[in-house]
DNA sequence: TATGAATGAGTTTTCATTCAT
DNA sequence: AATGAATGAAAACTCATTCAT
């Protein structure tokens, strides 16, 4: 018992560093998260994150997973729900979209892009984690095909230039770029996703 | 005279920098550039790039200014040639992507996305570089559809979803993500486009 | 009872703890022997085995003796044996000499040398251990003068030179040193010793 | 000019911090040997020791290197010396020999024994160094031979008994165990010496 | 102009040790 | 008796930047 709470705690530790790690990294930028500047908010010692993780580069590993993972969740229970195909597409663009500049995990992801290309570990995780939002997508258009609700398609294409168009729009809102804030990008969002996604006899 | 000389020397010099930087980047990223690895590729000492420069800060800023010159020139050479609007669309699209994976201005620029939010310089001269393209594909599409080529449309809109999925997709495409290449996110471009901006009449 | 069963396994626990405390010595070297490393190595935790020995250097200390107690118990059985001093001097060399390359109780030496100098306890320890062997030797060499196998010598003396040879062969056997071996460092310890130890007579 | 002299400058920097680092070593050896350490004995930064040794390694290989050559060109300049082969191994006996207790070479040498199994370089220095003294050694005593000074004998085997009996004796001196002092050690040296190396005719 | 020696703050990481349970 | 989470003081090393020449 004593051990089972204390493996508990422990995993509670760990995943209020995963949280704190994230908002430093949103309010800061993963350039200035050090593991000392993380033990102080954590008001703990930076060995005992290392404890925990391992190396920095697990640690940041880690968070990416931990910061995708709830979403996935979402993303799940929104593909189960019933509702036309339609109103699916619009909450998965809601879904996609950062929630407004210096959206955590959105600051995270485009670090990550810089690190990528040589951090092999993080680069299979990022693979894995844009197959999951390319399939559901393209099971969600698929679907729509199948109900009627879309004209016919190629899903794969459409889902690819879908995405790419969220990811470009998320650099912007997260960036703060030309004041495109969630809800612009929203609007142009969907203005764009029903020239790319037709509806049926449209 | 012999001072002129030594200026334009002192120019050349400069832009050997700014070039050999580049290559650097593109090779091994922006985290291993330090002063004194890309001394030693120019051949000279760190101390004399910043003395150049002034700061890495300022080196990296005038890089991405250099690189982006470039290609503006290209872009403004394209918008002033007698070619249809469509033409002109997908040699726009052609020079916006990227040449291959790790080219070296898209490297750049993701790196650059990383440091942004925390360097205020850099975020102002990306808003004022993305304007350019922006106000580019503005006035592309208008003339376009001024010429009845394209159905009307608000260019203000369409030129932002088709700048937002050109980022999308040259990010794939640099960090070899999916293996999406430069010929398939080509391909995703110019039928995305074609989807956004529809030609007059069909 | 279950106490004492208890002490009692916690002494067999503390030997096998020198003993795999030697062993990872032997393999990897003093340097990369860390608390946890040991520990896992013997299924238990670092804090256990501060918990017997209290700290690193103790630890040590211990080991040393542990190391040294068994030879030193092979010693006296060897002196105590009937046998003339000549075979007696030539087991004594056996006895001493390192088994072979990376002979742990040597390894330990050696690293402890190096730490002797600012570790009094140690310094101490080491001694009184080669105290004993010099004791030893001693009185081998001068029984043997007494039944008339050596010629008359200073005992002392020669006891000194003999362990001196004996520690520097030692060093090349354990460290690999041009490749002298025990058979070799063997060779030369008894060709040294029929001069440095003549026989009666001869 | 100037830049010879600086380079100059950058020569003498680093043999002070060669002195200076085995000073340090012969005080407190070289556990307590840090960069920061010696860093303040120098007045100097640690970043400006690895600017030029690049790592603590390398300062230490350079450090047995550096101590070993003065002591090289003084072997050398005694065997050319005119003396009878005797007096030659008497001085060289002196020579090999530590000064004192602590003496800084010696300590070098004893750390290194310590680290020289998991590290290459400085295995190879120092099977280098060892063969040194074996190749002045053999020649002494051929030379001794054929001029009739020594009986005729096996100078490989006769040359690596007395550097081991050397070695030996050194340790002693220099981790001043029971208080073998340098003359002692010497005494005991010329001793075994001429047991080892009968006089010819005797 | 150009150099490169010098700096030193700052980084990650390691590890013996403590202590509540 | 035993655990292992937590600590925190080092450690080696990096690198932009300065500055005398």
């Amino acid at each position: 018992m004593a051990r089972a709470a204390r493996r508990r705690d422990g995993h509670i530790a760990q995943e209020r560093m995963l949280e704190e790690a994230m908002a430093a990294i949103a309010e800061k930028g993963l350039a200035s998260l050090t593991m000392s500047a993380l033990a102080e908010r954590l008001g703990t010692s930076g060995g005992h994150i290392l404890y925990y993780f391992g190396s920095k580069d697990l640690l940041l590993l880690e968070a990416v997973r931990w910061s995708e993972a709830a979403l996935t969740a979402e993303r799940r229970t929104l593909l189960a729900r019933r509702l036309t195909a339609e109103r699916k597409l619009a909450l998965f663009l809601e879904l996609y979209l950062p929630r407004g500049p210096r959206d955590a995990r959105w600051m995270l992801w485009i670090e990550l892009w810089a690190r990528t290309p040589s951090n092999e570990p993080l680069h299979q995780a990022q693979e894995e984690m844009d197959q999951g939002w390319q399939d559901d997508l393209e099971a969600l258009l698929a679907k729509g095909v199948e109900r009627g609700r879309f004209a016919p398609m190629d899903v794969t294409a459409r889902a690819c230039e879908l995405l790419a168009l969220l990811d470009g729009l998320s650099t912007r809102v997260v960036l703060g770029q030309r004041g495109t804030d969630r809800r612009q990008a929203l609007a142009a969002a969907r203005s764009a996703a029903e020239r790319l996604v037709p509806r049926a006899g449209s």
